[in-house]
DNA sequence: TCACGATTGGCACGCAGTGCCACCTATGGC
DNA sequence: GCCATAGGTGGCACTGCGTGCCAATCGTGA
């Protein structure tokens, strides 16, 4: 029994049970957000969702490994369309350019629905208690996208290689960050915009 | 009554009560330093920090904020001196290369005492509830480097200005920390030669 | 109908952090 | 010397998060 969902070494077989708690994970994400939007991350407390949601406390850290994990849950997800479209782009194309292009598709989602995603902005960097999460996502989406930047990289050796890699991963994804910041403090602007003007301010597209 | 140590609004005014303070933090710090190493951070109750510092649990919480506060002490620390060290630089110099520049005496000082240094590196790594420190310390040196990154940078307007200063910074600091990582997972490498590798391979110096 | 596994909920922990209050001690005025 | 005051200290109780354990329950298949 983990809490991690469907288990993810046969992601085929998907029983009736697993749909079951994907169903229910689902609905308690739903009434967690309506509470943090309510009474904010810190001022909820793990009772009132549970109760929320229709289960007892026991029972909600069985789907959830904590509460921050309702909020990391949307955060992670990203990370994995934004390595698929980085290991689609053609070869030919340079780590920096490859890596604006990646992130392409998410800053688009977010601009999409701003409704959802600047209430989420403002929470991520209001609430003290998820500044932990936000960490989380860039470690996890900086380890899956290290290996695939490397691929792009002129050959190096030993620790040099290592290092290039992660310092150009580091960067873009502290110039996403730099967009997405900027485009919640400015309604009106546009994401993909801010993204190009950040990332072109560090290295030429 | 804050967690602050010597009251900030009035440096010059150190009074035998803050020195008093100071030293008791400094031994509590020291005391938990060794249990953290031997237990870990996790493994570690405030209730034997408190109790090898020879105080109550409450006190330990009048000298704190929390458990966290004791490595992130040491970590906002270097900030201030990055920051002078940056202003310092002269204003024809790009923001690159004097954010590079900036960074050498932390580099240099971490370098010079790798035995304290690499155990905390590797403890930030390890432990789950320290990356939300690792972060906070992220956060305060771009506030604190972000401003003086500006006047660095060609003129813009409105939010184009804030991102591209925060994407440069943001970006600097992400090859600080990849520099620091790679030092740490590779024993004998040059920590400043590693920073120049990450720094370069994101922007030309 | 029975057996089996999975889910659930309740209970009791341990740990972090906080508010409140009583105690002690140092300092200064009388 | 005596007392008043302020600040440090420790104890107690409380909330909240997260976990281990166990009994009750539900669904499924034999």
């Amino acid at each position: 029994m983990t809490t991690d969902g469907p288990s993810a070494t046969t992601p085929g077989a998907m029983t009736l049970r697993d749909h079951a708690r994907g169903a229910v994970r689902d609905e308690v994400m739903r009434c967690a957000w309506l509470l943090f939007l309510e009474h904010g991350f810190e001022g909820t407390t793990v009772d009132q969702i549970a109760e929320a949601a229709g289960m007892s406390r026991r029972t909600f850290f069985r789907y959830f490994a904590g509460k921050e994990q309702l909020v990391l849950e949307r955060l992670v997800e990203s990370g994995r369309s934004i390595a698929d479209e980085l290991a689609a782009r053609p070869a030919s194309e340079s780590a920096w350019s490859a890596l604006r292009a990646a992130f392409q598709a998410v800053v688009v989602l977010q601009e999409q629905h701003p409704d959802q995603a600047r209430p989420l902005m403002v929470m991520l960097r209001t609430e003290p208690a998820l500044r932990g999460s936000v960490l989380e996502r860039r470690r996890r989406w900086h380890e899956l996208l290290t290996p695939l930047v490397t691929a792009r990289l002129p050959r190096g050796r030993g620790a040099a290689a290592d290092v290039r890699a992660a310092a150009v991963t580091g960067s873009a994804l502290a110039c996403l960050e730099a967009a997405q910041d900027a485009w919640t403090d400015h309604p009106g602007t546009s994401l993909p915009r801010l993204l190009d003007q950040a990332m072109a301010a560090v290295a030429p597209l």
